[in-house]
DNA sequence: ACGATACCAGACAGATCTGTCTACTCTCGT
DNA sequence: ACGAGAGTAGACAGATCTGTCTGGTATCGT
């Protein structure tokens, strides 16, 4: 067993290379316009390879998303490392927006992107209901330690902020939304803490 | 000429129909799920009826969010109407939005579901920008009328606010971001105006 | 060396999509 | 009365989509 075999294998597994051609190609031109041929085209990989790996393009589509909230995640957390003040930690979360918006591939949430087009109820939802979860949990965490009288209260108005803001960086390139929302934020933050 | 055939005609006209129809199924289904077959059966019309009016499926789509466009215009002025107070009619925005939200077949704004979906560049953005225009107009205006010391600034935060409170309330549903989104109008109007 | 496992290349089936075309009907204005 | 315009029904072409299947290849643990 060599070490690149660990840490650097020469090619990665089918799975890894199909699931990143999917992130590419569902997020920059959406799911219904993909194909299944674009994709394995993409990844270099049979389509049997595919289907006995994912089942169906739904289910592939379950763990393009899955992947998109790990990354949701990591993203969040590890940018908001950078400030120490729990003040800052809170408008730093539409800082670290505000970088992500101004890269090249930014095509704003692959959560509701997906899940404006297909319908309710299935696996996309699923997984949008976490995410939002999830960024909801770690905005109350962040009003809390910022010292909000009412952390679940701040915590909704960040949600709209960080949606808002989002929307307004997909639809008005180039947009000063993140920005805005940034400054929104510090002013409900002092109203929030008075 | 009757006067029904001014005021109420027997049979809306095939594009009328056709319209209909192609707003209540790409709203509710997304552009790309649905088919030219489901457009013109439920619009009671003929296929070459629907090529020989609007030439491609893409220009329906333009039709479509044209439509959109104007209802949402009249929706808003309508709504505004009821206020007298200019600070009044700066949130009722948000409770002419959550009035809307609240109405069953809500999906969540027209022009970005149909963004999320195609590709940028064609029809879709162009009537998407022009509609985010209009309503940023919309908020100068009212921003304006309030008192606002910069009310390009506070439109832009308006906008924030707008697109923030529609996403909260397609995505989690029931929710009540429209109504947090009236509260933060409303202190962030208030620091605009001090 | 060898069998299992993972993977590749691509044909194929069946459905569905957009868009075209033919041929018929109905309703008006003149 | 009659021709024009608008609309209808539906077959058809050609592309594209998801998903299945066959058959061959390479790698790896034992």
């Amino acid at each position: 067993m060599s070490a690149a075999s660990l840490t650097t294998p020469r090619k990665p597994s089918a799975r890894d290379r199909l699931l990143a051609a999917a992130d590419e190609l569902f997020y920059a031109e959406g799911i219904h316009t993909v194909g299944i041929d674009r994709v394995i085209e993409r990844a270099g990989v049979a389509k049997a390879s595919l289907y006995s790996t994912f089942g169906s393009k739904d289910e592939l589509v379950r763990a393009y998303l899955e992947g998109r909230h790990e990354l949701r995640r990591t993203r969040l957390l590890k940018g908001l490392e950078r400030y120490e003040d729990p003040r800052d930690r809170v408008l730093g979360v539409f800082e670290v927006l505000d970088e992500l918006a101004g890269t090249p591939g930014f095509r704003g949430c692959a959560f509701y992107n997906a899940s404006a087009e297909g319908t309710p109820g299935g696996p996309v939802q699923e997984v949008s209901d976490a995410t939002r979860a999830w960024t909801r949990g770690l905005f109350v965490e962040l009003a809390r330690d910022a010292g909000a009288k009412d952390p679940h209260a701040l915590a909704d108005q960040l949600t709209v902020l960080y949606d808002g803001a989002s929307v307004g960086a997909k639809m008005d390139r180039p947009s000063m939304a993140p920005q805005v929302a940034r400054d929104m934020a510090e002013i409900l933050l002092n109203a929030a803490t008075a």
